[in-house]
DNA sequence: CGCTGCGTTGAGCCGACTCAAAGGTTGTGG
DNA sequence: CCACAACCTTTGAGTCGGCTCAACGCAGCG
């Protein structure tokens, strides 16, 4: 029954493991519990010991911590398909809060459901563990962007793994692709001042690489802002999805 | 038999998680193989496929990506007790490389037995995910330490972070301990230049907050390192470990 | 003994920041 | 439906943290 869903958990899994029929169906039956969550909640706050997992089905949400002297940076952005983290009661208590940026819809998934996964599926439990090592990987990148690059490459390439990343789980439209962000928020995930953000991003558009419409965003030349942004998709681990085949080759 | 070891891999697992007396003698048995490592040795290398998980059980290795145009960012440290990664065998390849800085002594532990381990120890497999929890939720702090922390505080963090690792795996000696690494390498893992590294590194021994000795770093005031580094302990999940009782609240 | 790599220092520069203020936009309540 | 508040974006001006470039001393080592 599962056949070309638009589950984005789906979607997601399916980009880093082939999955069967059965597990197509097991994960629409953890996904069923939704709920439409406003903007700026905690879905897990800074030291809660969490007893569920939660997967962002539609809008954005990210990781984040705050500084005594208030501080911000953000760690992680999710988007639709990503959950947030599938070990998480495993740990004492949150090191972090994660929290949404836009009104969304989000699964939540008890602890005992993905346990009995754990015992009963292998390729999916394989799966969920993929999906952990994808958020590594794409952390280690963001360190490497905030350490290593420069204000211009590094809008550049949050852009484009955002889009990419929205591009696995269906949510784009040509090159045109819902980017809720605020210049603040962008400004803290890349350890930025909203002021730099707000001329960095002017410059893009300027040179017509990318185009605001709204909170959508359009990338004129794809090309280009990969370049810029010295992309290399390595460490998204596309698997052998033929969904980005095209897109991700630009 | 596996009692008052200084085995520092059952050292920072039993930190994690109360293990017992076959747990022990497990972990002794796996790092059984050892090697010693020139510096500079790829343990792993970017593109390769891993078959074998490797735990650094003396010096010094690094995570670390390099730019096409040299710029280098050091992803994490691994200090003694530190596996670098038990799950890599799961990616398609390195996405980054692995690479000792110093001398080192090197445990090289094959797929298999992970493998015989997750099926056969339960308890053992928790402290294997635990680690690598641990190991993202540093990641995390680094992005925070980089994005939104100046120099001065970046500086303090790392060396305060470096010492509480160290204490864990009994790798401290009063407020000293081992930190062969060069100004270069500071610099490449807290996104600075070398100079400035330097500069900070001498501001702090001007101020008398630290000491180096060789490649020993003492730490004369501790409290003033973590003030300044506006350290919170939470990310590094102690456990109700005994060890670190009187350190870390200093 | 001459590399080569590391630490140190000075000088000048620039990317990104702070501060400040003016428009826009959105949402809310009267 | 308007008025107001709150927040976001934009712009300018001035500053500064951290950078680059360049040179020199020093130690380890072939």
């Amino acid at each position: 029954m599962a056949t070309s869903t638009s589950n984005p958990l789906i979607m997601k899994l399916q980009n880093l493991c082939r999955l069967g029929e059965r597990e197509e169906d097991a994960l629409s039956e953890l996904t069923r519990n939704l709920r439409t969550v406003p903007a700026g909640t905690d879905l897990k706050a800074h030291g809660e010991r969490p007893k569920q997992v939660h997967v962002v089905m539609e809008g954005l949400a990210c990781r984040y911590k705050v500084l005594p002297d208030g501080r911000r940076q953000i760690m992680a952005f999710l988007v639709p398909g990503d959950p947030c983290d599938f070990q998480v009661f495993l740990l004492e208590q949150m090191d972090h809060g994660v929290a949404t940026l836009t009104s969304s819809i989000v699964s939540t998934i008890p602890q005992s459901q993905i346990e009995r996964i754990a015992e009963s599926d292998a390729l999916l439990t394989k799966a969920f563990w993929y999906s952990t090592l994808l958020d590594e990987a794409i952390l280690r990148e963001w360190l490497v962007n905030v350490g290593r690059r420069d204000a211009y490459e590094r809008v550049a390439h949050l852009l484009w793994e955002l889009f990419l990343r929205h591009a696995i789980v269906g949510r784009i439209n040509g090159m045109t692709f819902s980017l809720p962000l605020t210049q603040r928020e962008l400004a803290d995930a890349l350890g930025l001042s909203t002021v730099h953000i707000n001329r960095t991003m002017q410059r893009l558009k300027s040179e017509n690489v990318i185009e605001t419409d709204g909170r959508m965003l359009v990338i004129l030349q794809p090309a280009r802002l990969r370049q810029i942004s010295g992309f290399d998709p390595d460490y998204l681990h596309f698997g052998d999805s033929m969904r980005l085949g095209t897109v991700a080759n630009l």
